[in-house]
DNA sequence: GTCTATATCGTGATAGAC
DNA sequence: GTCTATCACGATATAGAC
């Protein structure tokens, strides 16, 4: 790769990091293309010769995360689970808690990204069954199992995903009081034995 | 009233539902001001002789929504509810559900308006929390009683209003073979017992 | 490829006649 | 109070020199 290669790839890289801090800061909508080239120390209209808007930058971003989601889970196996064993569950909401948190910018992105569509055109919505198929599709099996969910297991997925999305979100970047890993306790409780707790005694 | 006022009035009213049905169709952010005006059949102009802004109109239909909620709920009691009893945390969520969904555009608007601060101002969280406020203090009072919650009340709370919230944002408006009552249901079975249900055996 | 400067456009908001 | 016409502004996107 020649030097002039080098340098563009160094400034589209530049763009793409500058990006990510200020959505994180001030969120997709309100991050400017100025916001992303003045953060990034660059031209306006430098931004124009590596992505075609603001939305193109995102799908890089997003075709990035894609890749490096890919390496990381290459060949692993993905047997049906049992979502009501304590571990699984936990592991389960682990994974999917760390994955949004760890690209917390992009996730913020495609979040008001999907609600800036507005609620009519249903892309929420979509984007949250996509998102949470294989949850269904192991609550589904349960089901099948012979297990008494709560109810439709697309509705259960979405419930639950609407949950860890939003949680997600919201939360303020850096708790200093509340770690990753109790947030994925208490929801993974939640999410088991509901409010009553496990020790909740059987109606019958 | 004079009719001088009367036609005024009337022009706020249509401004107003025209809005909310404009919320409803686009969403809020994607509302322009012509947008409401034009489905009012009024001019452009004529919005700010009744509203100093967007923003101000969804602060005046906020106002209404108080108000009628006051009227609704005057009166009423609000003792410690017991969450971990069926039929009261039934009742607890179809009251706010249908509270979210009755007035699901100004709901929309409010999320979005929220939302698009970007997460770093911190104010989606904060208004989850104020609006969970009540089911908090309920779970702190199971807590007193010697009840195992699932963990921190403010976050549990937070987590239930973010699967409410979240839900009633995307699901479609009109979802034909879904009832109000039916999500209702589900949610609080979940709540309740989580995925494993009430029949799960206890571990001791 | 990167820069500066600027064209273009959508939208919020106002002025002034009626 | 309502209208038409228009301004003012911020942001996107482009042109052209280097």
């Amino acid at each position: 790769m020649g030097v002039r290669k080098a340098r563009a790839a160094e400034t589209e890289a530049a763009l793409k990091e500058a990006a990510l801090r200020q959505f994180a800061e001030r969120g997709y909508l309100n991050t400017k293309i100025t916001d992303i080239t003045a953060a990034a120390g660059r031209a306006t209209g430098s931004f124009y010769d590596h992505f075609a808007s603001k939305d193109a930058l995102l799908q890089a971003l997003l075709a990035d995360l894609h890749g490096k989601a890919h390496d990381r889970l290459a060949g692993q196996e993905h047997p049906p689970h049992d979502l009501t064993d304590p571990d699984q569950l936990h592991e389960h909401l682990a994974v999917a808690w760390h994955l949004m948190r760890g690209n917390r910018p992009v996730m913020i992105a495609l979040f008001e990204q999907a609600m800036a569509a507005g609620p009519g055109a249903g892309r929420l919505w979509q984007r949250l069954t996509e998102d949470t198929q294989v949850l269904r599709e192991h609550l589904e099996h349960l089901r099948e199992s012979g297990r008494p969910l709560p109810g439709d297991p697309e509705l259960v997925a979405a419930a639950m995903g609407a949950m860890l999305s939003m949680l997600a979100y919201a939360l303020p970047g850096e708790d200093p009081g509340r770690s990753d890993d109790e947030v994925v306790g208490i929801l993974a409780r939640l999410l088991l034995h509901g409010l009553a707790g496990p020790d909740s005694t059987p109606a019958g």
